[in-house]
DNA sequence: AAAAAATAGGTGTATATACACGTAAAAATA
DNA sequence: TATTTTTACGTGTATATACACCTATTTTTT
């Protein structure tokens, strides 16, 4: 049984071997985790036939979705899904592999403006059809009950506890 | 606007600035993988009052599990939510603070068992009651509402297409 | 205008992820 | 029984996460 075998593993009582939950939203706290641990697993394993991580390849989409104008690196940063991503870091190795280019803004001399190269532009448009291909296969749902996962997510998140300190 | 910030964001909309989705099950994608991390975050700034990872925490709910039995490295890792995680390198950090203790079986000498330690179990059961409380507390969500989510995320991972190589 | 505060982004560090590979032991096979 | 294969686990490496801190600017306040 290797990490192959678990993503086709439906069943989360069977994923994690464990069978009692204390409740049904606890079982949905792990449910969520493990669900996001398998779609980025499965995206990530295809993007490496393109080089990029899945988060090298969430920058790109970014800066795409603003080309040709360029972007700061604190723009980047507030679209990530994760919002504790190293923004700097990955944009290092994305210029490594010359995709992004990196230059100080006349505006504002502390701002980094990020450019997507036309190696960027290519390889990203390359995966993302295959991205969106991959999550319309994978994600096994009707478009109706996406809405109503998507309603159903937002609900979760819908906290009264107020978490900023 | 800061991590903190978003933590009070419920519309993904606003989370990741993005407002263009090809479809609701694109949408359901994204919000999956945004709503893991908003989980995993607020659990794992409430575990540095114990100076747990999240992830040392799941081994060491693992292995309480099945206390006072002992478990092998790949038992806990088969249970591990996030398949890929080095269960190995995990423990080390779990033996260096005396949470856990790390011995060869006799039965089988190429496995190595893991035992609870007292350490370990107290500041387990402290942890798990305030991880408990919080999931309960911040995951804004009906008990009906909860079962209905678990079936759609179960129905999203049941893909037709076979993954394993 | 000068001083203080805020902001942008780079960098250091510990931990985790993802994956490849090595070693020892056990199991399967010849 | 000897050889091969498999298994369990540790370890090395690149990347990412989470967070703290530093420096150069810009903005705000005095």
């Amino acid at each position: 049984m290797n990490v192959y075998t678990y993503i086709c593993v439906v069943k989360l009582e069977q994923a994690i071997q464990s069978t009692k939950f204390k409740s049904e939203v606890q079982k949905a706290g792990l449910n969520i985790l493990y669900t996001a641990w398998w779609l980025k697993t499965v995206i990530s394993k295809e993007l490496k036939e393109f080089g990029l991580t899945h988060e090298q390849y969430n920058v790109l989409r970014i800066l795409k979705g603003k080309y040709p104008e360029q972007m700061c690196v604190r723009d980047i940063a507030c679209r990530m899904i994760e919002k504790s991503s190293n923004v700097p870091r990955i944009i290092d190795r994305l210029e490594l592999k010359k995709l992004v280019k990196r230059s100080t803004s006349a505006l504002d001399k502390r701002e980094t403006v990020i450019t997507l190269t036309q190696g960027g532009i290519s390889i990203l448009d390359a995966s993302t059809i295959m991205v969106n291909n991959i999550t319309d296969e994978l994600l096994a749902i009707t478009e109706k009950d996406a809405g109503h996962l998507n309603l159903l997510l937002e609900k979760v998140r819908a906290t009264e506890k107020n978490l900023v300190p």
